[in-house]
DNA sequence: AGGATGATTGTTGCC
DNA sequence: GGCAACAATCATCCT
């Protein structure tokens, strides 16, 4: 049934462009990485400014430990970001260096500072994998967003407590 | 004992 | 154009 086979345009500038060896060409490729964005969005609003008044505190605590237990929801959440899998990655060996460091704070700072040395090719590799995350995510809004409409099953349960 | 927070950057949608 | 808020994770803190 009619596919949608549309690739979008995820094509993002492939790392072999960007080597090219260049040292300043950095400047010029920049992020062409841009996915562009279709009427998903709309679906996306919703899920969005939840307590503005509360401010991420809300949401981060409550979610925080719902999801903990709960991984899987009915609603995809907001897929992680390049920097999240560069993070991923690094507090493995963060911690391996480091057993002695504690919690991800001072990871990500690490994290972070070692980020923003981080050249374009290198980052271009995690982008990529956020890019094509977030197809998948798009692609997982779409079906929950069609599924909504279509089945209304709106079942208002906000938490779906399966008893451990 | 358990909930809450803190820190990192990226992404994204609205005004 | 810019901002506000959330995405994971885990040790630590506070109640």
């Amino acid at each position: 049934m009619a596919k949608k086979a549309k690739k979008s345009e995820i094509s993002l500038s492939s790392p072999a462009s960007v080597s090219a060896e260049g040292s300043t060409t950095v400047s010029n490729n920049k992020m062409v990485l841009r996915v562009k964005s279709s009427e998903r969005m709309k679906g996306l609003t919703q899920q969005r400014r939840i307590g503005e008044k509360e401010k991420r505190s809300m949401s981060g605590k409550k979610a925080k430990s719902k999801q903990k237990k709960m991984l899987d929801s009915k609603k995809p959440k907001k897929p992680p970001t390049a920097f999240f899998y560069f993070l991923e990655d690094f507090r493995k060996k963060f911690q391996e260096q480091n057993p002695d460091v504690k919690s991800m704070r001072d990871i990500g700072k690490a994290c972070g500072e070692k980020w923003k040395t981080m050249t374009y090719e290198e980052k271009v590799q995690y982008y990529d994998i956020a890019t094509e995350k977030r197809a998948e995510f798009d692609r997982a809004m779409t079906e929950y967003n069609k599924r909504k409409e279509s089945g209304d099953d709106q079942e208002t349960e906000e938490d779906s407590e399966f008893d451990e």
